[in-house]
RNA sequence: GGCCAGAUAGCUCAGUCGGUAGAGCAGGGGACUGAAAAUCCCCGUGUCGGUGGUUCGAUUCCACCUCUGGCCA
């Protein structure tokens, strides 16, 4: 684990050389093809070379949730170790994570027609009314749930009207937590001001990577939303926004920097008070193979 | 050189009929159950450009100076 730019993914593919080791991507941005340049997505030749997992699984168009990587990460920790193999799961998204440590709650899954509805009640009524509508079916989402928080709201309600039963009730039931024992490491860098710099400068080798044109393939495909999930990427959404002609490419520019120095403090604020947690100040190899028993992992 | 307009938070600006000031953005902290690279919540003391003057009291009024725009020479 660790924040965006932090050096994780070198890390990881440093440690997957000097094991049987392959790497599963906990990622909501590699999962999409076509995302290449501004995911920082591992080169075709390193995918070749180290065994690597959850990318490139999904159309723009499609989108992925953490219920599917839960899903997906331990089918494929599970084929992994019939190898004899040991899977590292690397990256950033936090819930990811969670989700798949600590499980989740049977809860259906989204659905577009009911989405809709609740988005258009919101534009008539506004989000106060959405908001006291959950008051009535589910009166201690409604409390937890800020009334600003439009997604939260939406599909708290989306879960009642799909069961008819609250997403508290749902909620309260007993979650199956990873079936499989975690190791945890995470790299936490400890100068916020050299991440920030990091940060800029890999946004502009991005650009100069090509990442504009990158977006304009997406872009000129003409059936993907600025709505859709893999469009609210960092990097992505700024650049869609300059090929709409909303904002010049200086903006542009500035504003997905930002949107990543955001990115990564909210990485921050996951890490802070993750449980059990080893961390590392810099990706360095040899410091994170003294926390990893290779031979208690096989052997256990 | 003359005239005009500015100079206030890291940035863009508002404001104080004279009682030492507040928004947006940035930044920081926090929350987080099928969108999570998402979506939200909380946090604003800064020689109010400098030096004098008037005043009980000046960031506010006056003078001069400095700097930045614009116009005229």
């Amino acid at each position: 684990m660790g924040p965006t730019a932090s050096g994780k993914s070198a890390l990881a593919v440093e440690l997957a050389r000097t094991g049987p080791y392959e790497i599963i991507s906990v990622d909501s941005a590699l999962v999409y093809k076509g995302m290449d340049i501004g995911t920082a997505k591992p080169e075709p030749g390193l995918l070749a070379e180290i065994p690597h997992h959850l990318i490139d699984i999904r159309d723009p168009i499609d989108p992925y949730s953490a219920a599917d990587f839960r899903h997906d990460a331990i089918r494929l920790a599970g084929e992994i170790m019939a190898r004899n193999r040991i899977p590292i799961l690397v990256g950033g998204s936090m819930l990811y994570f969670k989700a798949l440590k600590e499980g989740l709650a049977v809860l259906p899954r989204a659905n577009e027609a009911i989405r809709s509805e609740i988005v258009q009640f919101a534009a008539e009524k506004g989000w106060n009314a959405v908001h006291q509508r959950l008051a009535e079916v589910d009166p201690e989402a409604a409390l937890r749930i800020h009334i600003n928080d439009p997604q939260r709201l939406q599909r708290a309600l989306e879960v009642f009207e799909i069961t008819g039963k609250p997403m508290t009730e749902w909620q309260q039931e007993e979650m199956v937590a990873c079936p499989f024992d975690l190791l945890e490491i995470a790299v936490i860098p400890t100068n916020r001001q050299k991440l920030h710099e990091a940060i800029r400068a890999r946004f502009q080798q991005m650009l100069a990577a090509g990442l504009v044109d990158e977006v304009k393939q997406l872009y000129d495909r003409g059936d993907l939303q600025a709505g859709l999930p893999c469009l609210k990427a960092v990097g992505y959404r700024q650049v869609w926004s300059y090929l709409a002609g909303e904002v010049d490419y200086e903006t542009m520019t500035e504003k997905a920097i930002i949107a990543t120095r955001q990115l990564a403090k909210r990485q921050f604020t996951w890490l802070r008070s993750w449980q059990g947690l080893q961390q590392i100040a810099a990706p360095n190899a040899s410091e994170a193979l003294k926390i990893i028993d290779v031979s208690s992992i096989l052997g256990g």
